[in-house]
DNA sequence: CGGTTTTGACCCGCGC
DNA sequence: GCGCGGGTCAAAACCG
């Protein structure tokens, strides 16, 4: 913080020119470091007591052993600081007062945003329970869910099933009674693993009470539910020159497999976060592209998100919402697919930008190509694609890169009903979901706590058609566009809960401690709001990355070491 | 020494 | 039933 910063001057100011109060600077760099995670308020509030230290502390000695003149010398020199103090101390109060303005248009946004979504949660929830047929067909309702009745609940669970890890995530299974509104295919019954849907990611770090509850299906349905979650997966691709993506979560490697058709390796990854974590993760480069790092995640994180992983948590879960919202409209046991060009990227050698955030504040924008679905199989999965332009030519690369016909743009069953978009949709940028807005200078300061921080490139700007054509696609896809908002609505809250935790050191903690998210109306927000204290204590953590970073500055850039973010296998397999 | 990675073995679903 | 392939396990190796 700057008035740190300027906190520190003045007590050098103050040690060295009045000795007499060193005890007191030591009491005040003490209280700075217990201020040090509080917000700047609290820091402008210790910042006011150094000029009446200045003032009333001098000592009266010096001046007894001084001549008149050297004496008013001093007394002009130290005057002089005190007035140059108090305008310093000024403009420390104009910036609190620019703070709070901005804060308190963050929490307007948010609320904001918050209800929006909400009524849309409501709407959703009044449409399902006018209807008693299973299959809603509304492609309005997003059905996102969490994955647990609660956190008490799976605790619960997890007591009584601590014979093993499989027992362990069975329960949770079992637990799941919150389900998304779709039915994939008839196989989803099968009873199989333990993932369930990540697009519940999104509801996982809304306020419990807010949580559109489904009780009201029943068990059958609700084991359903789970068997259908769990198979929905996200797959990302980005051209990567790390062994993974860096997407803020810890994970650990647990096997790897070479996989028919792609002479490279695929390694699987889980969730260290928390130890009951069911999330998964596959990491392949692409046979036809080395540089093209396929990431397909599969599951919902049973813990609070940090930051830094809400970004890649919440584009997966819109991207994830909108094949669960497609294949809600779909016959159950037809295959679906559709494709749709998102943002245009212009990106040539992305190191996974979605995830980049760039030191310098550019401003963020969060850009999914080219994403395509396909929940043909018995794992549904949307692709997102921040390889290419969503340009045609595109289309042809991608179309034989994932054996998907993603050239045309319909929600496309199998069998039968074909929905397309026209050409100028098609080759419009789709789903750009750039929150930005012409920032200040104090919110260039503080934007990673207010928008998307998704990069595509390090330095692209959206361009004004690229907007356009992406506010068109959502109007026209409200699936998507509800799934969008309960995206802005975790990010906003993130970055505008007002939660000023700010302890750095949970950061630090392994897995099973607490996370550095703190609840503020159970909503899970990344804390130490306009805090940009170092993350890492420990050497290892820090070269691991296993610090999970609060504010992502100086974090998020992809890291080309071994890390435990996600190594595969350095190049002995992948080549 | 604890955590992570490696890697062969094993399990399971699916198609034939 | 059998084989194939995807996914997971777990012991050993590795690393800080």
């Amino acid at each position: 913080m700057e008035s740190c910063k300027l906190k520190k001057v003045l007590m050098e100011k103050n040690s060295s020119k009045k000795p007499a109060l060193r005890n007191r600077d030591g009491e005040e760099k003490e209280m700075m470091k217990k201020s040090s995670s509080d917000d700047g308020q609290d820091d402008l509030m210790d910042i006011k007591e150094v000029p009446l230290l200045t003032m009333t502390g001098k000592p009266s000695a010096e001046t007894d052993n001084n001549n008149f003149d050297s004496s008013s010398i001093q007394q002009n020199q130290e005057e002089d600081q005190i007035e140059s103090t108090k305008v310093k101390v000024g403009e420390v109060r104009e910036e609190n007062e620019r703070l709070k303005q901005l804060l308190a248009q963050m929490l307007k946004d948010y609320q904001s945003l918050r209800g929006r979504f909400f009524n849309t949660l409501q709407q959703a929830d009044s449409k399902k329970s006018s209807t008693t047929n299973q299959e809603i067909e509304e492609p309005e309702i997003i059905c996102l869910s969490l994955g647990r009745t609660s956190s008490t609940e799976m605790k619960k669970e997890e007591k009584k099933n601590m014979n093993g890890r499989k027992e362990d995530e069975k329960s949770k299974n079992e637990g799941l009674a919150l389900g998304l509104e779709c039915k994939f295919e008839p196989a989803a019954t099968k009873n199989r693993s333990s993932e369930s849907s990540f697009e519940e990611k999104a509801m996982e770090m809304l306020p419990p009470n807010k949580i559109l509850k489904t009780e009201s299906l029943s068990g059958d349905e609700a084991v359903l539910h789970q068997a259908q979650l769990k198979k929905t997966r996200v797959s990302v691709r980005a051209r990567c020159d790390t062994p993974t993506l860096n997407d803020g979560c810890q994970w650990r490697k647990y096997g790897q497999k070479i996989a028919k058709g792609n002479p490279c390796p695929r390694a699987y990854y889980r969730c260290t976060v928390s130890p009951t974590c069911p999330v998964r993760k596959q990491v392949q480069r692409c046979v036809q592209d080395m540089s093209i790092l396929v990431t397909t995640y599969e599951g919902t994180h049973d813990h609070p998100l940090p930051l830094s992983a809400t970004a890649m948590a919440s584009t997966t879960s819109a991207a994830a919402s909108m094949l669960q919202s497609q294949s809600s409209t779909s016959q159950p046991g037809l295959g679906t697919s559709f494709s749709i060009p998102l943002a245009t990227s212009s990106a040539s050698n992305l190191h996974y930008p979605a995830l980049n955030f760039s030191q310098n504040l550019r401003p963020y924008q969060y850009y999914v190509t080219n994403p395509s679905i396909s929940t043909s199989n018995s794992h549904p999965t949307i692709t997102l694609d921040l390889t290419a332009p969503a340009n045609p030519s595109y289309f042809n690369k991608l179309s034989t890169a994932t054996r998907y016909p993603p050239a045309c743009l319909n929600f496309s069953s199998s069998s039968s009903s074909t929905l397309e978009l026209n050409a100028s949709q098609r080759n419009s940028t789709f789903g750009l979901m750039n929150l930005e807005r012409q920032p200040t200078s104090q919110e260039q300061l503080y934007r990673p706590h207010t928008q998307m921080i998704i990069n595509q490139t390090q330095s692209q700007q959206p361009l004004p058609e690229t907007i356009a054509a992406a506010t068109k696609a959502i109007a026209w896809n409200p699936n998507f566009r509800s799934a969008l908002a309960a995206a802005i609505t975790t990010v906003v809250a993130n970055g505008g809960g007002m939660s000023a935790q700010g302890d750095s050191s949970g950061l630090n903690k392994k897995w099973g401690d607490s996370l550095p998210l703190s609840t503020q109306n159970g909503v899970v927000c990344g804390s130490s709001f306009l805090s940009q204290s170092s993350l890492a204590n420990s050497p290892q953590q820090q070269q691991q990355e296993r610090s999970l970073p609060l504010f992502p500055i100086n974090s998020l850039s992809l890291a080309a070491s071994k890390s435990a973010s996600g190594s595969v296998d350095n190049g002995n397999h992948i080549k």
